[in-house]
RNA sequence: CGGGGCGUGGCGCAGCCUGGUAGCGCGCGUGUUUUGGGUACACGAGGCCGCCGGUUCGAGUCCGGCCGCCCCGACCA
């Protein structure tokens, strides 16, 4: 997605910490900080520094092409909403104070959107008028504000926060278990794609009740809650090609896989259930994801009705769709990274590769770091600046790229320099071509 | 929202109890040094001590108010 950047160190903004700052307690918070991602601005409220933007904009990528795979619509809400269009819901007095509202010079009320279940109703309502037209799903990568009383973990539980929110619209409930259990697909290889294990598990559904309500934890140390899966999840996998989203058969085979095996956070954790299972697995988990399928509870209110076969109007069910992509960040901060830094999965990672010029002004290790840089055509953080070795290894393995690629004086006059990989620490005398074919 | 704590150069902190010319480490600049895992030395720049008010000859320090931020809990994507 940036692509065309190229970043030399010496004159990046990528202000690395040697110390933590006071306020950073987890480890995805501190590690941000000191790598230079973000800094905040206040309270839950942070900006994204060159590094830390390419990361969420990598992150954004994934969740949008997957999106778009099973035929999501991309588009883009606004974040101030009117508090009318809250008050055909009956939400605007519902809401309470997590929701951060506004005035205008003309004392209209507005709101900066915790959601977008209104605004997508009041939209496809206006123009969608027959089930000709359906199903249909869509979907924003939007910033979001709740004001959370208590805001914390950095970008984990901030209040300002970029979330992807699709929206289902189907004739009927039947419709409605198809558009869902798609979207469940389109999570699993998001998932996938990002590098870590996420696990569905069951949620509170609330009044509708049923089963179609599922959170997505990714599993971390770190986390912060306890969940308790069956092990079958470990070894699943949901390339696409393996299921179709257009077979029905695929997504029903699909859905009995992911909700069979035992899975649960501490507020569904049955222990009858649990003692059934073969091999079991426990550990912490992040929540990163929530679907749900919640029938007519917008259509009906706002008066959403489509023209069914029959000619009869009927109100559309719906579901909608969450991704906490800035919230991802910190999660898979938490789930990869040790006391060096960060280890970024490479699908995420802000650079491809680091060069490291361990002699800067060195004739041949500026010929081959010149070299390099421009082979890299965008993907590779040169560190040229006038500090020393051990600086930039430290700086390397904190910001976590995958890749190292390590000039110095000594494999220079060889013609040679040193690969180094993040996640196993495994470095390697290569010759430069195939160091540059390695990291592909 | 209940409980606790903190605001002092960019970052981490001391100084406040017991008022009297604002300090340390890191970072930053210059020079020498070093040259494959945060080198060493020297010199230097950088502070309305969160804000407002009060007490006092004198306030970073004492008193009052306000603002901001963090932690535990409840709550939450």
């Amino acid at each position: 997605m940036t692509d065309q950047i190229t970043m030399r160190l010496s004159r990046s903004l990528v202000p690395t910490l040697k110390e933590t700052p006071a306020e950073a307690q987890i480890a995805s918070h501190r590690l941000m900080l000191r790598a230079g991602l973000v800094r905040q601005t206040a309270s839950g409220i942070y900006a994204w520094l060159p590094a830390g933007w390419r990361v969420l904009q990598n992150i954004a990528r994934i969740v949008r092409e997957e999106q778009d795979a099973i035929g999501a619509q991309d588009m883009l809400m606004p974040t101030i909403q009117s508090a009318d269009l809250w008050r055909t819901s009956g939400r605007y007095d519902a809401y309470g104070p997590e929701m951060l509202r506004l005035k205008d010079r003309h004392e209209r009320d507005l709101l900066y959107g915790p959601t977008n279940e209104e605004m997508i109703t009041d939209i496809f309502r206006q123009s969608v008028k027959s089930y000709r037209e359906l199903p249909q799903m869509l979907y924003h990568i939007q910033w979001k504000f709740r004001d959370e009383v208590r805001p914390r973990f950095g970008v984990m539980r901030g209040r300002e926060f970029l979330m992807k929110d699709a929206y289902s619209f189907d004739l009927d409930y039947a419709g409605a278990v198809i558009s869902y259990r798609k979207m469940m697909l389109a999570y699993m290889r998001t998932f996938q794609r990002l590098g870590v294990k996420a696990i569905p598990m069951e949620a509170e559904s609330g009044p509708i009740g049923g089963n179609l309500s599922h959170e997505f934890i990714i599993l971390a140390p770190t986390g912060e809650s306890q969940v308790w899966y069956d092990a079958a999840f470990e070894s699943m996998d949901f390339s696409s090609g393996r299921f179709s989203h257009e077979s029905e058969s695929d997504l029903d085979r699909f859905f009995t896989q992911m909700t069979t095996p035992y899975a649960a956070t501490d507020e569904k954790h049955d222990e009858a259930a649990w003692a059934k299972v073969a091999e079991k697995r426990e550990g912490r988990g992040i929540e990163v994801g929530h679907i749900f399928y919640f029938g007519t509870k917008y259509s009906d209110p706002m008066e959403l009705r489509i023209a069914a076969p029959d000619g009869t109007q009927v109100s559309p069910h719906m579901g909608s769709y969450g991704i906490g992509v800035s919230r991802l960040v910190g999660a898979l901060i938490e789930a990869f990274h040790d006391d060096a830094g960060i280890k970024w999965p490479d699908s995420v990672a802000p650079f491809k590769a680091a060069i490291l010029n361990l002699k800067q002004g060195d004739a041949a290790c500026n010929r081959i770091c010149e070299d390099l840089y421009a082979k890299f055509a965008g993907h590779a953080l040169y560190d040229d600046r006038e500090e020393r070795a051990g600086v930039k290894f430290n700086d390397a393995d904190l910001m976590g790229h995958p890749w190292q690629i390590i000039v110095g004086p000594r494999g220079a006059a060889a013609g040679t320099v040193e690969l180094k990989r993040r996640a196993t620490g495994e470095r390697q005398e290569l010759s430069i071509d195939a160091a540059l074919a390695r990291i592909g």
